[in-house]
DNA sequence: CGCGCGATTGAGTAATTTCAAATCTAGTGG
DNA sequence: CCACTAGATTTGAAATTACTCAATCGCGCG
């Protein structure tokens, strides 16, 4: 293997993806960006792989650049529910063990072969207190992802599973296509009998 | 009415509390608090009184002092869903309509004679620039509000409406005591029939 | 062809909703 | 102190919806 070299081309198009992200939403010189990716590890996953297992401290959070990824949660009865997917600029982490550095409750594993970023959080916030608009960037993420849980809260509250359906496909385009239906039934909260019934009848 | 005095009792509690709050997560020199406080403005709403109408630009977040206000959501049968509660020291607003300063789809009112500080986001804007410190307090406070609405998810997914009910008693301490068990039922999304008899059979 | 996986369908069961009625409770005024 | 009332809670019964479990269908692939 050659030493890693950084005009790969799909360094430069993961690190443009990466800049690109983070650009959204503030500006970063090319000096700003090394530094900052230099937080960053790419990862390559492969399909089946659990990267995060229920217990274990949560590491890493991860910015998916392409592949498909999944949080799950065992519960008492030991049904799995999916919390969160993680599309292609999605991040992705179990939040709370992550935040709090304490064991996971939620399992991740990857849907297909899969490469991402990952960040720990000691990286992140290193990086964050030498270049606060990091605080920004993570500030905006963090409010745009509250304010898709709201959505997805007000769903489960006002919607019935068809509806959901077609809320979950504005979220993640394409995933229907991606994933059996079954894991989409898992992540509405109903049977896969049932939104099979509620597809063909509503719409 | 005298000069408003900044040593009446109530003000200074008032303002200790919103600095409890900041201080919980940041640290503030007493010039600092005072360029923090300045920024918000002090509320007296009255029992009923509806404070964010759907439609209307969402101006404010509000940091509750004392009282009881709800976030509510309209859906398209006319029924009315409680998305929200803001008790003592917690934060309320509807929070898309705020970030993105767009028309309000959810209601706020409150359900007790009600105390707050409110916050628009130019003056949370302004602030957190001049402070950048309080862009990490916005982010810590974000980021747990974040946590507390994935766990409500989990719920939904993973809880029958009895282990929700008892959920929502650890975020919201007393709230049984405080209004009928109809809008419990309603955040919960269960129907308040439903709701009793489940508290009848399982505990 | 036959296997395996996913999706659908059917039938019976369980849970939840709806609507109506009955009961309970706190506050009010006589 | 009691009666009355309005709101809250509970209960009942029927209707609806969703779940489980089993069977079947469809399809790609060795």
């Amino acid at each position: 293997m050659l030493a890693k070299n950084i005009t790969d081309q799909s360094t430069i198009t993961s690190n443009d993806r990466l800049r690109k992200e983070i650009e959204e939403i503030i500006c970063l010189s090319d000096q700003e960006f090394a530094f900052v990716l230099e937080h960053f590890q790419k990862r390559h996953l492969k399909k089946h792989q659990i990267v995060l297992h229920e217990g274990d401290l949560a590491q890493h959070e991860y910015f998916v650049l392409d592949g498909l990824m999944r949080v799950t949660k065992l519960d008492s009865n030991g049904k799995e529910h999916i919390v969160q997917f993680g599309m292609e600029n999605q991040w992705i982490t179990d939040s709370e063990a992550y935040h709090k550095q304490s064991a996971a409750s939620l399992t991740i594993d990857c849907l297909e072969n899969t490469t991402a970023f990952s960040l720990t959080l000691a990286q992140r916030e290193k990086m964050c207190q030498a270049l606060p608009k990091m605080e920004t960037f993570f500030l905006k993420k963090t409010t745009l992802n509250l304010l898709a849980l709201q959505k997805r809260i007000l769903c489960f509250l006002s919607s019935n599973a068809n509806d959901r359906y077609h809320h979950i496909l504005l979220v993640y385009p394409g995933l229907a296509q991606r994933v059996p239906k079954a894991m989409i039934a898992s992540y509405l909260g109903v049977s896969r009998e049932t939104l099979s019934r509620l597809s063909k009848t509503n719409a």
